[in-house]
RNA sequence: GGGGUUGUAGCGCAAUUGGUUAGAGCAUCGCCCUGUCACGGCGAAGGCUGCGGGUUCGAGUCCCGUCAAUCCCGCCA
């Protein structure tokens, strides 16, 4: 790579022995600058390392002097003579620490005012990162996760390619529909009252791309929700996004699988396992009490609801005979270094969840049980629940007593915590699975009515498809989701590609005729002109490079991320707009405050 | 919408049961320094303790409210 201008012969961790006696250039920002009253030593930055450069005042006082005004992070061009270090003087922690660049010439570019907190430390809070994110990116690790994001792209979109998919961009300005997350809208000028909303997806335009005959799409998808943040989540965020014409789940999850295992592989230098595992979503809650289950350590949930048919315990036999199941996780070992501190967090954990709450036993030497509920336990439910469990002294059992779905979840986070707590996660180990079978409605409470767990498109399971009508809750969905490591990290499905199904399908979620042809009239009327079978997914390209990245949070692997209520604390959006913005869309602020905002608001048209 | 944590100098922190004039370090500014690499030495300046109430003779410290950041629940097809 050249990097001759006038500006630079050579980035700043280039240079080497091998250089000595050249006459080079370089640019970049002052690191640091070190001026011993004679000497002076500046440290010279630049995206890829960092170079010493020399003035002795002696041969060049004139330099000296311009040096000595020289502060952190100032822009500086120098030209010089690369001469190597005093044998005692190599800094072998760096690649151009044996040589140093003797200067000939030095032209300040810039100055910069004092920096607002110290670009290195670590423990700089993170509004103040993100207020300065451009001179965060300077020195944090940030620069080296935006490298990496830039890497993965590129392998997806070489594997893509290869395969024959074809990148295509789809609307921002969109249109809001029901279902799913609170959108994002945008006013129309030339149509008042009207709106745009930005996508929380292409669901739609992909679907659309198939009836196209583009068979195979994929797009790096920004997509927008107005929903409450997580250390996982932005209001934007972008996806992977793809869609194939002519599959079943099988093919979709194939190259899917191939992309990932070639990221992987491409970054890490592992190779994964593949095909991925798969899970049926009945199977992973059962065992594991998520749908996203991590998988790096064992630890299966266990049904023991057979052995305490006739409890005496009242918070066993209440949630049997309410309908529900009590569950049981076994620690192996665990019973002498959970102490009562821990085990009332994990308690929490599980009422957290929905549970009431959770029971713990120890298993002693002499393989009797102590604990919270053990006097409520008779000699037989005790010698059984050992023998289904397979348990050895010292073991901890944690059990919940609840509904299906509460006492699966429930139990499943504190496994986690329980697999943290132990040490039982391998941090280097990638691991990938599929859940697949998804219900394909789940019924909501507060809108007495189904709701498609996946999206209104989704295809039902071929051999579901006569429950429908009859048992909805009971049809599964030709969904799938992708897992790495318990993080859900992409989904899709088979959708749906005939207008009957289709139909019928919103007449399940309670969307009637005239409805549907209102909000989804343009895609079922697609439908109609003969489309293709399809399906597809989106991977979660945020999350993907923050588990690759080692982050804790999506906001490290994003230039300029959103905080957790959604402003940006640099250019500080969102704000307010000026009393003529708003006329010409035809709005007007219902709030006091929305007015002073206004008034105070400067910008002018 | 709800719960937890945090908020003291530009920055990261300290300040005893509520008790004099809120401290030292880094950064900044000034002076000194010929082999540093987080250079070092001497000195100076720097504060509405997030904001608003309250309790008290007295509040950085206790109470209530509020704002912001963050983590979580709900929510996120």
């Amino acid at each position: 790579m050249s990097y001759s201008s006038k500006y630079r012969t050579h980035h700043c961790n280039e240079l080497g022995s091998e250089h000595i006696g050249q006459n080079v250039r370089l640019s970049g920002w002052v690191n640091s600058s070190r001026n011993l009253g004679g000497l002076v030593f500046i440290d010279l930055r630049d995206r890829e390392g960092i170079t010493q450069l020399f003035i002795d005042p002696e041969t060049s006082p004139q330099l000296a002097a311009k040096a000595r005004e020289i502060r952190e992070e100032w822009v500086l061009a120098v030209a010089g003579t690369v001469r190597p270090r005093p044998q005692e003087m190599v800094n072998s922690s760096r690649k151009t620490g044996a040589i140093e660049l003797e200067l000939s010439e030095l032209e300040i570019l810039n100055r910069a005012k004092a920096m607002p907190y110290h670009l290195e430390d670590p423990s700089s809070s993170e509004d103040l990162r993100l207020k300065y994110r451009y001179l965060d990116m300077r020195r944090s690790g940030l620069l080296e996760n935006l490298k990496l994001r830039h890497k993965i792209s590129k392998v997806i979109r070489e594997v893509l390619d290869e395969n024959g998919f074809i990148e295509v961009e789809t609307p921002i300005l969109s249109k809001s529909t029901p279902e799913g997350a609170r959108d994002y809208l945008v006013p129309s000028r030339v149509h008042q009252g009207s709106f745009y909303a930005l996508p929380q997806a292409p669901q739609q335009y992909k679907q659309l791309l198939m009836v196209g005959g583009v068979e195979k799409y994929f797009q790096f998808a920004r997509c927008f929700r107005d929903e409450d943040l997580r250390a996982d989540r932005q209001p934007e965020f972008t996806q992977v996004d793809l869609e194939m014409s002519f599959v079943e789940p099988e093919q979709v999850m194939d190259i899917v699988e191939q992309l990932l295992c070639a990221v992987v592989k491409n970054i890490k230098q592992i190779n994964v396992p593949c095909p991925f595992p798969r899970l049926s979503w009945k199977e992973a809650m059962h065992k594991y009490g998520s749908d996203k289950p991590d998988l790096r350590f064992a630890l299966e949930l266990q049904d023991i609801s057979g052995i305490f048919k006739h409890s005496q315990f009242k918070a066993f036999s209440a949630a049997l005979e309410q309908g529900g199941l009590i569950k049981a996780l076994k620690a192996e070992g665990q019973a002498q270094k959970c102490s009562r501190k821990v085990l009332d967090q994990f308690t929490e954990t599980a009422r957290l969840y929905g549970a009431k709450g959770l029971v713990w036993l120890k298993v002693e030497a002499d393989m009797s049980l102590s604990g919270s509920a053990a006097k409520f336990i008779s000699p037989e439910e005790q010698r059984e629940l050992l023998e289904q469990l397979q348990a050895r002294g010292g073991d901890l059992i944690l059990i919940v007593a609840d509904a299906w779905k509460t006492a699966c979840e429930s139990l499943g986070r504190v496994r986690l915590q329980l697999a943290e707590f132990a040490g039982l996660i391998n941090q280097n180990e990638i691991n990938f699975l599929w859940v697949q079978e998804f219900p394909l409605l789940d019924w909501d409470e507060e809108s007495q009515r189904f709701v498609a767990v996946h999206h209104p498109f989704t295809s039902p399971l071929d051999e579901d498809l006569q429950l429908l009508q009859s048992k909805p809750a009971e049809v599964r969905a030709k969904a799938y989701d992708v897992v790495l490591n318990g993080v859900e990290l992409g989904g899709g499905s088979i959708r749906i590609h005939r207008p009957e199904l289709q139909a019928q399908m919103f007449k399940s979620l309670g969307i009637s005729d005239q409805e549907a042809k209102l909000l989804f009239g343009h895609i079922l009327e697609a439908f109609s002109y003969g489309a293709p079978p399809h399906g597809g997914l989106a991977i979660g390209l945020d999350r993907l490079v923050m588990l690759l990245a080692g982050a804790k949070s999506i906001r490290e692997v994003i230039a300029f991320p959103k905080t957790t209520k959604a402003s940006c604390l640099m250019s500080n959006s969102p704000s307010a707009v000026s009393p003529a913005q708003l006329e010409e869309l035809g709005l007007s602020l219902e709030t006091e405050e929305g007015l002073s905002d206004q008034i105070l608001d400067t910008k002018s048209h």
